[in-house]
DNA sequence: AGCGGCGTTGTCATCGATGTCAAGGCAGCG
DNA sequence: CGCTGCCTTGACATCGATGACAACGCCGCT
C-alpha cells in the first residue's frame, strides 16, 4: 500500500490507463460501463483520492475561495465568515481567510497577494484600503467581490449597506426624539464604513438644522475598551451629549458597559448592529440591524455567478438595514417633555411622515448602478 | 507582458536558469551577489510571484493549515480562529477554514478529508466525531492538534480545558450557595465537551450528596432558541430548579433573555463562557471564563511545533479556566438566609478552604501525560 | 603542471493531475 | 471488401515549481 495513491496506482489495478482513471474520477462520458466498473472497484479498493493540488496546478485554479475581513473575532465578520464558508462548501469550494487587522490599510494588497499566489479561484473582501488599483491586473483572472463597500478605482461586483443611510437614520432617530447634543462614536476614520456613517450622522444633524460639534464626534476606537474611553471622556465633557450613535459593534460593546456601569442609562443609545443580550438589557439597545448572514450569503453567490459568467456587468447588491426600536433610543433628554417636540421648526413633516421615510430606508433593497 | 509570470519568463530576462531564480527566491545561499542582484532586477521588473500551488506539488506539502470547528459563526469558535490565523499569518501560512455543523458528527470526516485533499500542512480540530480512527493514516503526514478535547482512538497533540472540572466548580458554586434544585442547560449530547460538562455537573451534585434529578438536566438544545424553550420547561415544572449551569454561550445566549423577560432574575446562573454584556446585565452574569484566544494560540504553537519534530511524543496541554463571579451566581435560593448554609452536614470543610480548593481548579494549568 | 576541493550553475526528472490529439476498433454503407 | 464516421482508449505534453546530481571554473597545494 503506497503512501498515497495516484491515478496511476488506480490505472495499474485497473488494467487502463492513468487518463482512464481521470475520466472515471471526473464522470466524463467516454468511459465504457465496463471499464468504468473496473476502475470504481479499483478506486474503492485502494482507497484513491484525487489530490486536489495537482488538479489546480494543471488547471491552473484551485477550488477555494478567499475571504478577507478586518478581524475573524469581530461577530459581524464571524458570522459573514460562517455564511461564506456555508455557501462555498455547498458548492464544493474551500474557504481561506485572512485578516487585516485595523491599523494597517494597506495591509489589504499584501493579504490578498497572498491568497492570490495561492490560486484562489475567487475573492471575496471587505475592503479598508483607500486604493483597489492593485487588484486591477488579478482580476481579469480572479474575480473579486466587495463587501461592505465600494472598491476605490476599480469597478466590481459588491454587496452592500448603505451606510450613509443607516447614520442618517440613527442620528435622526435620537434627533426625533429630542436630542440635540448627539455624539458619534466610531472606529478609525480609516475605516471606510466608520466615514460613510459619520458623514450620515452629519447629514442628519444638517437636515434638522443642528449645527455640527466636533467634541461630539469620538473616532479611532481601535478595541471596545478604546471606545469606552471614548465614551468616558464624550460623558465626561464641559458639554455632554445627552445621546450617542455608536457606529459599529465594537464600539457599542465598550460603550453599553460604561454607561451601564456608572448609571448612565438615561444617555440614549442607537447601535449600529445587533449584539447579544441588547434587548435583555434596561433599557434594552436600540438598533440599526444589518443581518452579516445575508450578506455573506449575496457575497458568495454573487461570486459564484462571477465564477460561471466572467465577462457579465458588475454588480452591487445592497442588502437592507432596519432600525429596531427598543428603549435606549428613545429615551428623552433631561427636561424634555413627552410628545413631539416643539422645538423643531425647521421641518414641518409630521411624525408619520418621518416614519414612513424611515421604513423607505429600511427596507430598500436593490441595486445600485 | 505574458499573463501569467514564471520562473522561465525571469530566467530569460536574467539570463540564467529558472533554477537560479528559484534558488534567489528561496534565499538559497549558491548564487553569487552579482547574479542575484540581476535576478532581483529581473523579477521585480517582471512582478514576479511565485506559484504556490506548484510549489505545493513538488514538495509535497500546502503552506496552508486546515481549521474545523462546529461554527464559525460561535463567538468561541470565532476568537479561536482569529488566534489561529493570526498565529499562522505570522509564519507565512494561510488558514482553511471548516465547519462541521451541530446535526452530524460524522460530517467531521468529510470535512477532514475535504482538507486532506488540498495538501494541509497541519490540522486543527475542534473535534465532534465519535471515533478519530479515521484519522489514523493522514496523521502520519498531517499532523492533527485537537482543541476542547481528546480525540478517540488515536493518540495526538491537543489543547484543552477540563471540562468536568469546570462543570464541577460552576455546579459547586451554585450548590454552595444553597442551591438544592440545579438545573443542567446543554447542547446534544453528541458533543463531547457536553458530556464532560454534565458529568461535571453530576460530579458536584454527588460530592454534596444530592440526588441527581433527571428532570433538571435540559440537553440538545441546538440553537439559543431551543435553548430558551428548554430553559422554559425547566422552570415551568413541577418542581423548577432555582439555579441553572448553562453549559455554554449558545444556551446562555437563550437562557439570559429568557430570565431577563420573564421577570426570572432570581434565578441564579453560572454560564460556561463570557459573552457580550454579561457584566452590563442586572444581575451580572456569574461565568467560567476560558479564553479562546489562549486556545487558539497554543493550538497554533503545539501545531508548528509538530512539523518541525514530527516524531516528538503527543503533548496536551490544558489552559486554564476561571469562575468569575458576578452576582447571578451567587443568588440564593428563596427561603435561603445569608451565611453559610447550614443543611450541609456531609462536608464540613469551611467555606474558605472550598475557595481555595476552586482557584486551585481556576488557575492550574500544565501538563497532563 | 596536475590534482583535489569547493562553490556556483544548469540539466532534467519529479510532483499528480488534466488537455490534446492520435490510434484502434467497430458498425454501417456502397 | 474497402471506406468513413463515431466512440473509446491511451500516449504524451503540460502546469510551475523544487530536488538530485553532474558539470564547470577557480583556487590552493604539492
Amino acid at each position: 500500500m503506497p503512501e498515497r495513491v495516484t491515478l496511476r496506482d488506480v490505472a495499474v489495478v485497473a488494467d487502463v490507463s492513468a487518463k482512464t482513471v481521470s475520466r472515471v474520477v471526473n464522470g466524463d462520458a467516454h468511459v465504457t460501463p465496463t471499464t468504468r466498473a473496473r476502475v470504481q472497484r479499483a478506486i474503492t479498493e485502494l482507497g484513491f483520492q484525487p489530490n486536489l493540488v495537482a488538479r489546480s496546478l494543471r488547471v491552473g485554479r484551485a477550488d477555494v475561495i478567499g475571504l478577507v475581513v478586518e478581524s475573524l473575532a469581530d461577530p459581524f465578520f464571524a458570522r459573514l465568515t460562517s455564511a461564506v464558508e456555508q455557501a462555498a462548501h455547498e458548492r464544493g469550494l474551500a474557504v481561506m481567510v485572512s485578516s487585516v487587522g485595523n491599523q494597517v490599510p494597506e495591509r489589504e494588497s499584501l493579504v490578498v497577494e497572498s491568497l492570490l499566489v495561492r490560486q484562489v479561484a475567487g475573492l471575496i473582501v471587505a475592503p479598508m484600503a483607500q486604493d483597489h488599483g492593485y487588484l486591477a491586473g488579478a482580476r481579469q483572472r480572479t474575480p473579486v467581490v466587495f463587501v461592505d463597500r465600494l472598491p476605490e478605482g476599480i469597478v466590481s461586483d459588491a454587496v452592500l449597506v448603505d451606510d450613509l443611510a443607516a447614520g442618517e437614520v440613527a442620528t435622526g432617530h435620537l434627533i426625533d426624539h429630542g436630542h440635540r447634543r448627539v455624539a458619534f462614536l466610531g472606529s478609525e476614520l480609516r475605516n471606510p464604513t466608520t466615514r460613510l456613517r459619520l458623514a450620515g450622522y452629519r447629514r442628519a444633524l444638517a437636515r434638522h438644522g443642528l449645527d455640527a460639534d466636533e467634541s461630539l464626534v469620538a473616532v479611532g476606537a481601535g478595541s471596545a475598551g478604546e471606545a469606552r474611553s471614548a465614551a468616558e471622556q464624550l460623558l465626561g465633557g464641559e458639554r455632554p451629549p445627552t445621546a450617542i450613535f455608536s457606529s459599529n459593534m465594537r464600539c457599542s460593546l465598550g460603550l453599553v458597559p460604561l454607561l451601564h456601569g456608572s448609571g448612565r442609562t438615561d444617555v440614549a443609545v442607537v447601535s449600529f448592529d445587533d449584539f447579544p443580550m441588547a434587548d435583555s438589557l434596561v433599557p434594552a439597545v436600540t438598533v440599526i440591524d444589518h443581518d452579516p448572514e445575508v450578506i455573506g450569503r449575496a457575497a458568495a453567490e454573487r461570486l459564484f455567478r462571477r465564477l460561471e459568467d466572467p465577462d457579465a456587468d458588475a454588480e452591487t447588491v445592497v442588502v437592507p438595514f432596519r432600525l429596531v426600536p427598543r428603549g435606549s433610543g428613545e429615551l428623552r433628554p433631561p427636561g424634555a417633555t413627552a410628545g413631539p417636540d416643539r422645538e423643531r421648526v425647521q421641518d414641518p413633516v409630521p411624525d408619520d411622515d418621518r416614519e414612513q421615510d424611515m421604513a423607505h430606508h429600511g427596507v430598500e433593497g436593490g441595486r445600485r448602478p
